[in-house]
RNA sequence: GGAGGUGUCGCCUAGUCUGGUCUAUGGCGCCCGCCUGCUAAGCGGGUUUGGGGCUACAACCCCAUCGAGGGUUCAAAUCCCUCCACCUCCGCCA
């Protein structure tokens, strides 16, 4: 994570060759494109000064060999001479950093160049690709769905009136089968992973800023972030951060790639500017565990992945045995870092919607770009190049909101709650009962 | 938390005390060439990364880069400060 790079966050060739690019990628997300003029000038301002500076370095890096050699009154003569040429190279230095750093700060204001095929619009333009399974039809079953919080009450799954009490609002406890729920989940995410080849990680939920800010997360998301109060640490929302702050510095040979990670870790949101949005039950919430797919991979092959860490959410939530849609996010609702992204969407039968499950994005080279993370290619001539590599990221399973869809979808008149095949063997039950005579 | 030590262009390493021909040494590995029935050995050359100039995004020239960031100085791998990582010992702890 070279400071002096900090500002690659798009390609400045394509700002440089392409600028209506850029321009037309702005307003398809909704921004003004008067930051491309300012980028423009600021590059040729950069680029001018670091000329200026370079020529003056190279003369006193010369003078100071003669310097070195000369003697006496001569010594005298070129001390002054040099003297005064230090002070012109330390104005020069200053300029140019000055010069990069305002080029660097018009860099960081573009986000990552919406794809072509993202349909254009906000939050409610999403394109609906694809529906999968039917949502139940309890009315013709004969009963009112219970949802996830008194199914999770009954069962002794959810305790969400200790987790306010001991921790605030937006917490719950997973108890007796919810706990189980979760590793069962965790289990079957992971067997998921293990099948496509991913290589399963434990991932630090604390990071540093470097790792943060590599992401896109200090950002216009900077408000959903906890903080460690003076420790210069943040906790993460998802650990997309570390597994791509992982391999951060790093040239990469391209016959490793892809590298695919399956990444546990809590994920802890603030959840600022939701006030008022599901707050009951576990759909929202400051903290929960989650598994993640994360993929380093060439800018040419990130397409590929794309739809293949979709295919692999789609398989997970087929295991689920849950109804759902798959949209493609539009531009306004994109992440800094996102060209394009899927989400899975789980119908959930008491709210008679379908509620994001798993979303996974095509950051390209945004990431490795701020993270330093490239590529070593060959070359025509035998020679080598390196080039910023493309990072991909998937939900495979985020534990609560999955464990809301399968209480609701999979429940029973007398609220017990069949489990899904795939997961029987994780459980070690076909059918979840409510207990009696609840400790609640 | 306390004390000490280490960090050099893939790996190992010289240089740091005593600032300036350091344009960073040598070995290993790797690449190209020569030699050779093939291989090995031997010999010669090359081998960090980023940026700028010029251009064919070549070659070439220049600037930066000795864990990171500041400072001192005409000049910093070398001196000073801060931070980071690792190692050793002590304390504490799951």
């Amino acid at each position: 994570m070279r400071p002096d790079r900090l500002g690659g966050v798009i390609d400045p060739r394509i700002l440089r060759e392409d600028p209506d690019r850029v321009r037309v990628a702005q307003r398809r997300r909704g921004l003004s494109d008067e930051v491309v003029d300012r980028a423009l000038s600021a590059d040729s301002a950069r680029r001018s000064a670091i000329a200026t500076y370079e020529a003056k370095r190279g003369e006193q890096k010369s003078m100071g060999k003669l310097v070195a050699r000369a003697q006496g009154e001569e010594k005298a003569e070129l001390l002054a001479r040099t003297k005064a040429l230090a002070a012109e190279v330390k104005q020069a230095e200053a300029a140019r950093e000055a010069a990069d750093a305002e080029w660097s700060d018009c860099l960081l204001e573009i986000p990552n160049l919406a794809a072509e095929e993202a349909p254009e619009g906000g939050e409610d333009d999403f394109v609906v690709l694809e529906r999968i399974g039917t949502p139940r039809d309890f009315e013709a079953e004969g009963f009112a769905p219970r949802d996830h919080i008194e199914l999770g009450r009954m069962l002794g799954a959810i305790d969400l009136d200790r987790g306010a009490k001991v921790s605030g609002s937006r917490f719950y406890f997973l108890t007796g089968v919810g706990a189980e729920l979760e590793f069962a989940l965790i289990n079957l995410a992971n067997e998921t992973a293990r099948e496509h080849g991913f290589t399963q990680v434990i991932a630090p939920s604390m990071v540093r800023p470097q790792a943060m800010a590599g992401t896109g997360f200090l950002g216009q998301a900077a408000d959903d972030v906890y903080r460690i109060e003076g420790e210069d640490m943040y906790l993460v929302g998802t650990s997309e951060v570390p597994m791509a702050a992982y391999h951060s510095d790093e040239i990469l040979d391209v016959d490793t790639l892809p590298l695919r990670y399956a990444a546990f870790s809590p994920c802890f949101r603030k959840e600022a500017g939701s006030h008022g949005k599901d707050t009951r039950g576990i759909i929202r919430v400051h903290w929960f565990d989650k598994v993640e797919m994360f993929t380093y991979t060439t800018l040419e092959e990130s397409y590929a992945e794309h739809e293949r860490l979709l295919g692999i959410e789609k398989s997970f939530l087929d295991k689920l045995e849950l109804a759902y849609q798959v949209i493609d996010t539009a531009t306004g609702d994109l992440g800094l870092s996102a060209i394009r992204k899927f989400d899975c969407e789980a119908w959930i039968p008491t709210q008679g919607k379908y509620r994001e499950l798993t979303s996974t994005s095509n950051c390209t080279e945004f990431q490795t770009r701020r993270l330093d993370i490239r590529g070593r290619f060959p070359h025509e001539s035998g020679s080598t190049t390196t080039r910023p590599l493309a990072t991909l990221n998937g939900t495979l399973c985020a534990v609560p909101r999955a464990i809301v869809a399968i209480l609701e979808t999979h429940q029973q008149a007398d609220g017990s709650v069949r489990v899904p095949a795939a997961l029987q063997k994780y459980l070690g039950r076909e059918v979840l009962e409510p207990v009696t005579g609840s400790g609640a």
